[in-house]
RNA sequence: GGAGAGGUGACCGAGUGGUCGAAGGUGCUCGCCUGGAAAGUGAGUGUGCCCCAAAAGGGUACCGGGGGUUCGAAUCCCUUCCUCUCCGCCA
């Protein structure tokens, strides 16, 4: 949710960073806006006048009871009633004024930061950055990956369908033990990063959802737990972000790096086709996140260096990657800016996002309450976060570019983790 | 799941209808004291919203959340969430 404050302060600015999302009527929005505040101070200035002389009246009956002048006190209780009546008709006014601002809040994206390209088009992200070399498969050894998890048998999805359902696949073997490595080597490098390791619930509450943006809009998005009012998490930037809802913190708290690792559920409604295949888009997957909070100051020195330790973990598992700078119009709807990271998956000829990287600066801050004490006075914190990273794209990419005829080679950062250095057929 | 107790400021804790945004303590900040520190000592120390160009100042709301009774609620009633104790069940 975008300050008020922000938008009254900085009305051109904010016309001018919604229109490079690609909304045309982005002044007469936010001017929408700015009339649904006037009419909300108004009117709590007229409901603190009218609480005031209710308050007031209140404590002289007090007076007059304790001092026996029954029948005056009397005169002003009915004085009382009726401004009691008044005020509650305010507060009511005043309670729907609030919440008429909050939904039109509600509807209006972050405001793009200053370097993020202008455009609607997947073809207006920049790309800042390609590296490594995108590999050479020899006609005996070009299987895209759906191919050789059967072949080796290491990931079965007709079993996940039985158990669950299609997207939800079953990991076998050394597919299993793959995916325990990935995991704790991420863990392992965020932690010498800095990052605290986290362990958080993966089934959420409403207060949870609303606070990081998934809920009221997009809960079609998340799984919900019938007869419960809980959701299954989509990522855990949201059990994770909500640890710091309602707080103040203090500036040497700063800056808080967590880390955690969680399956993440999704329902991808309206999603199928050649793009869905595989691992490239399943219902329920292994990430590992890194969660920061950071003052306004420090926010995007930050990103920078979640971005450097992305890079990093794709350098070491030697995976051909490169980096995008979203344009307005591909920004998540929380989001000031996003590096999406791309892996090339050989077989397939194909990019693959395996990590996203964003600074939200306030947006989310301002619903989660996070502030922090400077100079005496509460300043909103700037939240980031980033996939450090997903593990099914980056396995489908391992598996097919590291094939041969006789197996697939693990990447040797990863031996130590996986006690073997090939999958192959036992 | 059954029975009971309880949720008060950064923390502990008092407060059972009016002058309570809330005693007292701890912590924290600034000052005095000290060669320096500790001890001692003085003062200050919540958040949101609104008025004000800003500061100063003022108003209002907030004692887990929501609703109610009352002229007036931290205090009474309802509801919901959470915590603790005992019993049951159990990885």
């Amino acid at each position: 949710m975008l300050e008020i404050h922000l938008i009254r302060s900085n009305f051109e600015a904010a016309v001018s960073g919604l229109q490079k999302r690609g909304i045309p009527q982005a002044e007469p929005l936010l001017q929408k806006v700015l009339d649904t505040d006037q009419q909300r101070r108004d009117l709590q200035l007229k409901l603190d006048k009218t609480l005031e002389e209710g308050n007031i009246k209140s404590k002289q009956i007090g007076m007059l009871m304790q001092e026996g002048r029954k029948d005056e006190a009397q005169s002003l209780k009915t004085e009382t009633s009726t401004l009691k009546l008044q005020s509650k008709g305010l507060q009511d006014e005043l309670q729907d004024l609030i919440s008429k601002l909050k939904s039109q809040l509600y509807d209006i994206p972050n405001i793009p930061h200053i370097q993020v390209p202008a455009g609607t088009e997947e073809t207006d992200n920049q790309v800042t950055e390609e590296w490594g070399t995108k590999p050479q498969l020899t006609d005996n050894a070009n299987s895209p990956h759906w191919d050789l998890i059967k072949k080796y048998d290491i990931i079965d999805f007709d079993l996940g369908s039985k158990i669950t359902g299609a997207g939800f696949p079953i990991y076998k073997g050394a597919g299993a033990k793959l995916q325990r490595a990935l995991i704790s080597f991420f863990l392992d490098e965020a932690e010498q990063a800095g990052y605290h390791e986290i362990q958080p619930p993966i089934v959420i509450n409403e207060d949870s959802g609303l606070a990081t943006g998934q809920l009221p809009d997009k809960e079609g998005q998340m799984y919900g737990i019938v007869d419960s009012n809980f959701y299954l998490i989509p990522t855990a930037e949201v059990p994770i972000t909500n640890i710091y809802r309602d707080s103040m913190l203090r500036a040497q708290d700063l800056p808080v790096k967590m880390v955690g690792y969680t399956p993440c559920f999704r329902r991808e409604a309206g999603s199928w086709g050649a793009d869905v295949r595989g691992l490239n888009r399943l219902h329920q997957f292994d990430k590992v996140e890194i969660v920061q909070i950071q003052t306004p100051e420090n926010s995007y020195v930050a990103l920078q260096e979640m971005c450097d330790h992305v890079k990093a973990l794709l350098q070491k598992l030697e995976l051909p990657y490169r980096i995008l700078n979203l344009c307005g119009g591909d920004l998540g709807f929380t989001s000031a800016q996003t590096f999406d990271f791309e892996v090339f998956a050989g077989a397939q000829q194909k990019w693959l996002e395996v990590s996203s990287v964003s600074n939200f600066e306030t947006y989310q801050s301002n619903r989660l309450k996070l502030r922090y004490k400077k100079d005496g006075k509460s300043v909103l914190l700037h939240t980031l976060n980033g996939s450090a990273l997903a593990l099914p794209r980056i396995v489908a990419a391992l598996l097919e570019n590291n094939q041969t005829p006789k197996g697939i080679k693990l990447p040797p950062v990863l031996v130590p983790y996986t006690g073997f250095e090939q999958i192959t057929n036992k």
